[in-house]
DNA sequence: GCATTTGCCTAAACACTTTAGGTAGCTGCA
DNA sequence: TGCAGCTACCTAAAGTGTTTAGGCAAATGC
């Protein structure tokens, strides 16, 4: 009856990171994707292997192509400028590709994750901090601390935790790049002045 | 034949608490806490009102309980100190209670937010601040920026974004703290000294 | 033009969610 | 103590998503 709908795991895969766009990573199911390419949902199953093979595709995809931007975003920067580029093709991306950008935070196991573009993600880190005077292990902490700042402040803001507060967000993005830039800069040669007190555990602002 | 099960809806939402610490905050399902009651599944529907009901109470309590350590941690302490003590309280809850602390995350409607535990995280990080000399707007710049980092650095820690490579994140965790107490502490008055270009969107480094 | 491959199908089992309406066990009051 | 009424838990059923097994027909290649 039908002709074929040409389904391919490149073309589900795609579709998938768009719909996740769409209506939310959350909400990307192999039958939403089946009622899209109007097919019966089995027939994805000789594309993908399950749904969890379907997400992790879409965050492998997701995870190049920010890679990508990034790579083209730092060539020929460095210093502060790099590190705001790297910052802004962050934000921009998750701002253009929330359900992407969801994807990418998916946890995958270990020889995924080596195989993906992650690995990528951190040399450019690394490549940022050129511009700065670090020696191991602080260039190290500096990756995680840039990741971390990086990725929590998109998680809160996607997340609706700055309200609609002043000042408004992207200030507060300027800012924090101008403030990470300034403690890269001015170094005290690693020596944790004061050991920190382990007192109790800790929380989290939703602002 | 069977007595009754004395169901009630904080029984419900401390046990979904407990399944999601165990097997993850994505698989408490009520048919699973059904299941733990030994009791049929509609029987719950009259304690909560969905699955998003469920969660979402789950997700309330966990705020409650980190803002009750957070309280206990801070009394007393200033500075640096109750910046680590904060820190570590955020921490330590995220590693004991990973299903709660998911839960936490979960972005609520306006009004829930407001009603929930997160106004008094968002309250006591500015009490914090209190140590340190910032005016408006800086402030909320910064209360933007320790909750990105701490929220952003358990969630890469937890999802094992730091592999298990060297230094140990315990060291990198004490490493940012003190950089941020540093940060917090030199205070070029408010004047982003470079407008930051923006270049191409945004990334995100796995490391 | 025919054989083979393979893309998409039907069928079916299983899990989770949610609503409607029934029954039996408690609670309270005489 | 006994019964009325409440309500906690039940059965039943429909809807959605996942996944596997096996079939048929459309594309591919000779």
């Amino acid at each position: 009856m039908s002709p074929r709908a040409g389904l391919t795991t490149e073309r589900l895969v795609r579709a998938g990171a768009e719909l996740s766009d769409e209506v939310g990573f959350e909400q990307v199911t192999v039958s939403a994707l089946a009622r899209q390419f109007d097919v019966k949902v089995a027939s994805l199953y000789s594309h993908v292997k399950s749904s969890q093979d379907l997400r992790t595709r879409i965050a492998l995809l997701s995870l190049e192509e920010m890679a990508d931007r990034l790579a083209t975003a730092l060539a020929g920067r460095a210093g502060k400028d790099a590190l705001a580029a790297f910052a802004n093709v962050y934000r921009d991306y998750a701002r253009e590709h929330p359900g992407r950008y969801t994807a990418a935070r998916l946890t995958l196991d270990p020889e995924t994750a080596a195989a993906s573009a992650g690995p990528r993600h951190a040399q450019m880190t690394r490549a940022i901090l050129r511009g700065y005077d670090l020696t191991e292990p602080d260039q190290t902490h500096a990756v995680r601390l840039l990741g971390s700042v990086f990725h929590g402040y998109i998680s809160l803001e996607t997340a609706g935790g700055f309200s609609h507060s002043a000042p408004d967000t992207r200030e507060t993005w300027v800012w924090i790049v101008d403030r990470l830039d300034a403690l890269l800069r001015t170094w005290p040669p690693s020596a944790p002045s004061d050991p920190a007190p382990a007192p109790e555990p800790t929380p989290r602002p939703t602002e």
